[in-house]
DNA sequence: TATGAATGAGTCTTCATTCAT
DNA sequence: CATGAATGAAGACTCATTCAT
């Protein structure tokens, strides 16, 4: 066997044969894809295995039942919102520019991947036993990530320091579901929704809502 | 049937039987119950007729099926909130107050009512396809009362006309929820995590959160 | 209502609706049924249901799951063989007769009814997780009868007081299920193969294998 | 490819390919280890595998399907109890002797092969479908062999003519196997359980349970 | 109307077997 | 021959809904 064909036979085995973690990807992406259109509920292993290209039985060797493909899911995301919130914070940002930027991600993730995003904003009612408790919860995670660019303002001065830093977190992410859910049965294109939505948020939330000449009600 | 055997079975009948309406309404506090408890998808007709103490055949004497139910969970709801926010506005308050009523009214009722509160944040995940258009969801509802009120406080000068009150509207219930389900997981008493809240976020949503030496951050 | 038309709607209820434990029978009767013919492992819950003229959900009306059932037929055969034992010690019978006796029932079960024969001879190999240990298994509770009337035998000095009671139980069993196994696969009609053997059994065991001249082998 | 590689390659077949007949012993070993930890129907081709340290595939290179491995197995079993019962037959003892021998034999293979012996009394209970009408079962050919030696006691006139030799067997096996089976249940040592069982039983057998002085009970 | 036993379509999950490499 | 990922038929179990009483 020449050279040559080893590397040809090698490539075939590319094409055909997919490594592991290719294959959980596949899967991972076929069940965001139901998940989002049907909820988790009323998404069986059949359509994930129809939607992946693959039969149902090839779904349990990659994940131990259904629930855990769901537990994946949110630890994927949660890994990138880790990702991208550490070298957030490495940048040198005002806490109110880096306040932006995380909720730019947010939206331009909506954008890109309306399933995943709606998936996340869906899952806290889904009953997922075998999350465990180390396992930070996504939306739990990116509430800590809000509320610890707050506590960096009030350390900073900028930053009122008679706010409940949890309860400013929920205002931001509240805001930015609104507009989410909004995109999912709106007919305008997602992008205009989203365009300047960050800068709207983050500046009613540093300034109020009090009209600038009468600061009563 | 002699006389006496019909007087008995009268008394029957006026012991078991109720008006439709009293059924309905049982029926309906049997499943936010039991719902609240277990989640829309644990939740079994056998369950919701054995915590209304009643059969199953029953049930289906007063609901389609079993999504009805949940519709008719959400009818109720909106109506009680119509009829508040109705009330509210026939009052002669500032803006600023109806938003605080709003607030402290949700708060109250997730105090009251722990079940159908948790019900009601949750709601967004059930599976409930027969909700027709015309019927306002909750959180719709709920968005346009405090849009409504904003908009007010535009027309009325006192709130700023930049802003798009659909947005300020989901960052206020954005953190009402979050405190809401806060009290679901924490062992602090509800009554010590709420009291204060509305203020809290009214304060920060009118003022914003810049220190005011230092408005830029 | 007149007390006659009480007593047929009665009647008319006890024809058509069946008690629990009716019920309950009628499936232990079809599982018996088709376990001994396929054998526990390729009887299926819809099997034991078509078998019993119901649907699988009526199944898991009365009984937990597919083991529960194999664990209540050994119940029933254990109170039937209790309630036998128990009879049979209330006699005045010598421990030989009461052997024969035992014997005889152990036969006359497996003329009479041949699939629940077949059914306890094989039992040992299924996976029933789910009797408890302070139940007694069927087969244990056959030795330990044989045991208690060998025990009194040798209290009353009619049997050797060298002997194992436990082993001797074994070989009365090991030889009677030797003949019940041969009944199911030969021709010969049970009857036939059935009469006598316990007097035969008794016999050897009673008085040994050794021809009466000669007493060394 | 190179010479080098060729090689390597003759290196690495040497390494792993075995003779068929080993790499089936390998399996059957593998299959009677799994098989008498987990029961037949709880042992899925992968274990086997895995227990043998192949892949399920090269399993099916060795077995037609996964009921043969165990036909297999009792073939085997089979061809050794021959084995040793032709060179039992022609050494010259006592019928007596012979059945001592064919005993202990039985208890030293539950000794040294717990596995093994676990599995064949457990055998019956298995769905071999396959197994030929042709290839005596291993119970059926232990009975016979036990039979044998009965009858030529009796042709040699130690032994009661009056006797079932198929009876006696029975009466044999079925001590024998109650104290395996007692074996594989309790904490005693086996070696302590085993100790003189074979005598026991045997002496049982020849002389009866009657106690010499009243031979009535 | 109330009852609740019966129904059976619908799910998740397992595992013997195949086959491309 | 060895490999082991993929297959998909089969089975246990659930539960919304019906209907005879």
């Amino acid at each position: 066997m020449s050279e040559v064909s080893l590397i040809i036979s090698r490539e075939v085995i590319a094409l055909t044969k997919k490594n592991p973690s290719e294959r959980k990807e596949e899967i991972r992406k076929a069940a965001v894809q139901v998940i989002s259109n049907l909820g988790f509920h009323k998404t069986t292993t059949d359509k994930i295995a129809e939607a992946a290209g693959l039969s149902v039985g090839t779904i349990y060797n990659y994940f131990e039942d259904k629930e855990e493909i769901l537990s994946y899911i949110f630890e994927v995301e949660r890994e990138k919102l880790k990702s991208f919130f550490s070298d957030l914070n490495d940048s040198a940002q005002s806490p109110a520019k880096k306040l932006r930027l995380l909720l730019d991600r947010h939206f331009e993730m909506a954008l890109e991947n309306k399933k995943e995003s709606k998936l996340l904003i869906d899952h806290r009612q889904m009953p997922v036993r075998k999350v465990s408790v180390e396992i930070l919860d996504y939306s739990i995670l990116l509430k800590s990530c809000f509320q610890s660019i707050l506590e960096e303002g009030i350390a900073s001065g900028g930053v009122r320091d008679d706010l409940d830093p949890e309860l400013i977190s929920g205002m931001i992410i509240g805001a930015a579901d609104s507009v989410v859910v909004k995109s999912f049965f709106t007919d305008e294109s997602p992008d205009e929704i989203f365009k300047g939505v960050s800068e709207r948020i983050i500046r009613a939330l540093l300034h109020g809502i009090l009209s600038s000449k009468n600061q009563q009600v």
